[in-house]
RNA sequence: GCGGAGUUAGUUUAGUCUGGUAUGACGUCAGCUUCCCAAGCUGAAGGCCGCGGGUUCAAAUCCCGCACUCCGCACCA
């Protein structure tokens, strides 16, 4: 495993991710772009997302859109009541949270929710001034990291969506009436998101477009402990963090013990931790934090941070929330439709479990634990699951001439459309293994002499560096079952 | 947003103090050679030296502003 230096370093050389508009001066910080090996792990990542979770589990998938409409985010609280309450020093220009520096320094709570004045007031009768320089304050202001977008020639208010999942909680009416559904109903959306960050930094970990893969499980609330699919899990060994170090135990144990409150919660949490297994990432390294009262977001009653360990820290790439109806009960309030379904005999508004994906978090992860420096061989290794793989096959003639380059090409077009391969005939055979090792190929076949005469190639196992001669009529079949998804 | 350190080719880097338009390595491409693990030889392409302004006969180099990257703080609903 390397560190954070070399990940980027291979994702600049090798074309997995590099900074957005990098060609112009006023590029803004915290936008970056995948590039073509980028964009293929991305892929195979989310492909293996839905094997996993969504078709394992039953679940909708939709596709939202990213500018939605004011009344939206005035139901969900992110426009309005959550935004925070921010004071800046007119001498040094620190800001700072209102309310936070207001209890730190005077015990008074002003909820973040308050009137501006109060802060102000506060601030006054209390003589706040900058916990850094003794400046004074400017008058206190609401920050919102919503962006804001002008729709139509009058610029209409709307917004970038600051999470994927607001679609799914406006949608479900229809959803669950057209989709026949019943309880628990998980829906699931992958796309992009938006959050005005202060301060993005470390390219793809924080950054002000990112992707989201979200699930949102809707389930009757008496029913949390009726989870017959919680058989398949039971057994899966967790860790969970609630205040010391993280603990392994199976789902089961997580139930009985009360660390986990149901078995519905923990039923997904051994299903997301089967899923990250799956992705090559170590769950050693892996830990559910339970959130304090103060960590967790404004709606979350529970909340489990699904956290991994790299060099640069623990990261959290999922946040497993639960809900309960306040997204469901604040938008038929706001939108004055019916929100409530049967289920059974119940008439229920039904609660919701949230597991949040960050997939650029996700994928930087996988590239930093996958990566290893091979000293031994002089080279680097991307050991990625092979159907993660960006290429699965490099297709290689060992020499261009004597017609090994014409019967690569033979290959490489008979193979092209089954799997991603990669054709290559320039320099020496070694540099161009090692190519491929960098972008994680798990295999290699290469044409030579003996390939004119008996229709066989050299298969090249990426991590073992070993070599196999097989007849070119089994290629298909073998490298297509080794790159299948589990 | 605050403080600090940086920014030179795809990557990495010398040169900045002491001004005269840039060095090496790796990588890339073409050819030769070799013919199964980054070998060698020859040649080539690739630089608004982050951006803008100032000083100067002359700026990668000195000065100012800005942007971006990284680290720490704050923030992350």
């Amino acid at each position: 495993m390397l560190d954070y230096e070399s990940v980027m370093k291979l994702a600049l050389e090798r074309g997995f991710y590099f900074p957005s508009c990098e060609v112009y001066a006023d590029a803004q910080a915290g936008f970056w772009e995948y590039g073509p090996s980028g964009v293929s792990l991305k892929n195979k990542f989310l492909e293996l997302w839905r094997r996993e979770l969504i078709r394992r589990d039953g679940m909708l998938e939709i596709d939202g859109s990213q500018i939605m409409s004011k009344s939206v985010f005035e139901a969900s609280g992110h426009l309005g009541n959550f935004a925070d309450p921010i004071i800046k020093c007119m001498k040094c220009n620190a800001t700072f949270r209102a309310d936070r520096t207001i209890a730190e320094l005077t015990q008074i709570e002003i909820p973040e929710s308050a009137d501006l004045e109060e802060f102000d007031n506060a601030i006054s009768e209390n003589n706040i001034k900058c916990p850094k320089c003794k400046g004074d304050f400017e008058k206190t202001k609401n920050f919102n990291m919503m962006f804001k977008v002008g729709i139509g020639p009058e610029d209409e208010e709307a917004y970038l969506r600051p999470e994927t999942c607001q679609s799914i909680f406006v949608d479900f009416p229809r959803l669950y009436k057209t989709m026949r559904g019943k309880l628990p109903l998980g829906i699931a959306q992958v796309g992009k998101s938006f959050r005005n960050e202060i301060a993005p930094r470390q390219s793809l970990l924080r950054l002000r477009e990112f992707y989201q893969a979200e699930i949102e499980v809707f389930c009757n609330p008496s029913k949390l402990s009726e989870m017959e699919k919680f058989s398949e899990i039971q057994d899966v060994t967790i860790r969970i963090q609630t205040d010391a170090d993280p603990v392994s135990m199976t789902c089961k144990e997580a139930v009985e013990t009360g660390i986990v409150p149901n078995k519905f919660v923990a039923y997904y949490l051994g299903i997301l931790t089967e899923f990250y297994e799956k992705t090559g990432i170590d769950i050693s390294k892996s830990r559910f934090r339970k959130l304090g009262d103060k960590e967790k977001a404004f709606y979350a009653e529970v909340a489990f941070d699904f956290e991994v360990e790299t060099t640069i820290g623990w990261l959290e790439l999922v946040a497993c929330n639960y809900r309960s109806d306040y997204d469901l009960s604040n938008h038929e309030k706001k939108s004055k439709q019916k929100f409530e379904i049967m289920d059974g005999d119940d008439k229920v508004l039904p609660h919701v479990f949230e597991i949040s994906m960050g997939i650029d978090r996700s994928l930087y992860t996988i590239l930093e634990h996958s990566l290893e420096d091979d000293k031994e061989h002089e080279r680097l290794v991307l050991g990625l699951k092979p159907y993660l793989a960006p290429m699965h096959i490099g297709i290689l003639s060992l020499v261009k001439k004597d017609g090994l380059k014409e019967k690569a090409d033979e290959i490489y077009v008979e193979i092209k459309r089954k799997c991603d391969a990669f054709l290559d005939h320039s320099g020496a055979i070694g540099r161009r293994y090692r190519r491929l090792d960098e972008i994680g190929a798990p295999f290699a076949v290469t044409v030579d002499h003996q390939t004119l005469e008996d229709e066989t190639v050299t298969i090249r196992n990426r991590d073992s560096m070993e070599q196999n001669r097989i007849k070119i009529s089994e290629l298909d079949s073998i490298v297509i079952s080794s790159i299948a998804y589990p």
